[in-house]
DNA sequence: TTATAATTTTAAGTGCGCTTAAATCTATTA
DNA sequence: TAATAGATTTAAGCGCACTTAAAATTATAA
């Protein structure tokens, strides 16, 4: 395909799809940060190139080959990220925006050769499974996110959203990072937000933040 | 600028700069493999974005900033090239290609990182010298094309274009790679070609594959 | 159920980077 | 020097990926 819009936007519509498997242009927009009308269009060219199922006012779809396609750019994302913070010692909130576009600019031969120097890393280093070369994703059931986890449980972080802007910064700041442990302390009703120990520290996580964390359980 | 099309067009200008450091735009439209038409609009863009010097039916020049910033995309793409060859072991034909496009899809951050990891590289896996974080490029007074040297004299090869459709594959096939040496047996006259002595086997160049050959004599 | 709100699509328009064909300018050479 | 060949520019047009504004459709809530 050669093409870094479609690209993103099938990735985009790829980790975004709900529990039936579709999505709906208005995400979309506010993930590409663009106009509903951009989408529209490219929708009809995403479905004319046989990537996406598409029917007027309908949800989206992937085809197969929509969605092995958005596999494959994952992989590479996630392979040059891993390179990034661990090869180059990138710091973990810039890597994301810099496998952006990387992901666009490398053949197949050159991730799997990075992959074989990396050691065949399975997932990013913000926690993201990576595709193998048929397009394969680890499960991974047991990951969910903080804002599901009762009062007085204790879990690890094993994942972070890379996708929303700042949180991995701020996130830093607040000394949350992937390996480390949590204590949920207390769940607030009238805001949803969620105290937590980490660290010996008592840290207030609003409810967008917490459920952007994603953990495991540990009993 | 953040443009792969003018990112190319400003390297392929700095490339073939002539001896009066000027171009002109049908050597670009060949280098470039585009018409000429695309070229003239190219350069008017490229002049209003105080890249180029640019007067109707004249040849074209690089301003300071057009000049440093081609010189950042050859670095870019010289230090890619290192680390595809040396780090991966991708082939020496199939770097440049990747090179390529790397080079516009990496920030100077991610290339002062890679420069650092592979060590500070002088040259590229095709002999052509990197330039460094302020654009200073080591200068090779003594690299001549292999059509400049006198039968019966001895050199090593020390730099090939990287730029010349399947040259590389080609040589790599005859068994010429950097730091061979090589004798020069005979200059034929008639077509311009030169046999020389290489590997302890004679091989005949043609004229257009030795001026894209360069080396250092040897006393 | 119907008014209103939200989503989605259509319409019109823009700059980009390219194309081919025609016009114009410059260089070569008879 | 005048004809011609070659290089360069202009003109018109195309698909892409976006925009804003308006129209159409669907969802929500009184
Ligand atoms: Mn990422
Ligand atoms: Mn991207
Ligand atoms: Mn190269
Ligand atoms: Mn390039």
């Amino acid at each position: 395909m050669e093409n870094i819009s479609q690209e993103d936007y099938l990735t985009a519509i790829f980790r975004n799809l709900d529990d039936v498997g579709e999505v709906k242009p208005n995400l979309l927009a506010e993930k590409l940060e663009i106009s509903n009308a951009a989408v529209t269009d490219m929708l009809k060219k995403l479905s004319r190139d046989g990537f996406i199922d598409y029917k007027k006012y309908k949800s989206i779809k992937l085809t197969t080959d929509g969605e092995s396609y958005a596999k494959n750019i994952l992989r590479r994302h996630r392979i040059w990220e891993v390179f990034l913070y661990k090869t180059l010692g990138m710091s973990w909130d810039k890597i994301h925006d810099e496998a952006e576009k990387l992901e666009h600019s490398s053949s197949d031969e050159l991730i799997n050769l990075l992959e074989e120097f990396l050691d065949y890393p399975e997932v990013d280093p913000h926690g993201y499974p990576i595709p193998d070369k048929k397009g394969k994703i680890k499960d991974s059931k047991s990951v969910i996110a903080i804002t599901e986890l009762n009062k007085n449980e204790s879990a690890k972080v094993v994942r972070v959203n890379d996708d929303v802007k700042n949180l991995l910064t701020y996130l830093t700041k607040i000394g949350i990072n992937l390996g480390r442990e949590i204590k949920i302390k207390d769940k607030l009703e009238f805001d949803g937000s969620i105290l937590i120990k980490i660290n010996g520290n008592d840290v207030n996580l609003s409810k967008k933040v917490a459920s952007n964390i994603f953990v495991e359980k540990i009993k």
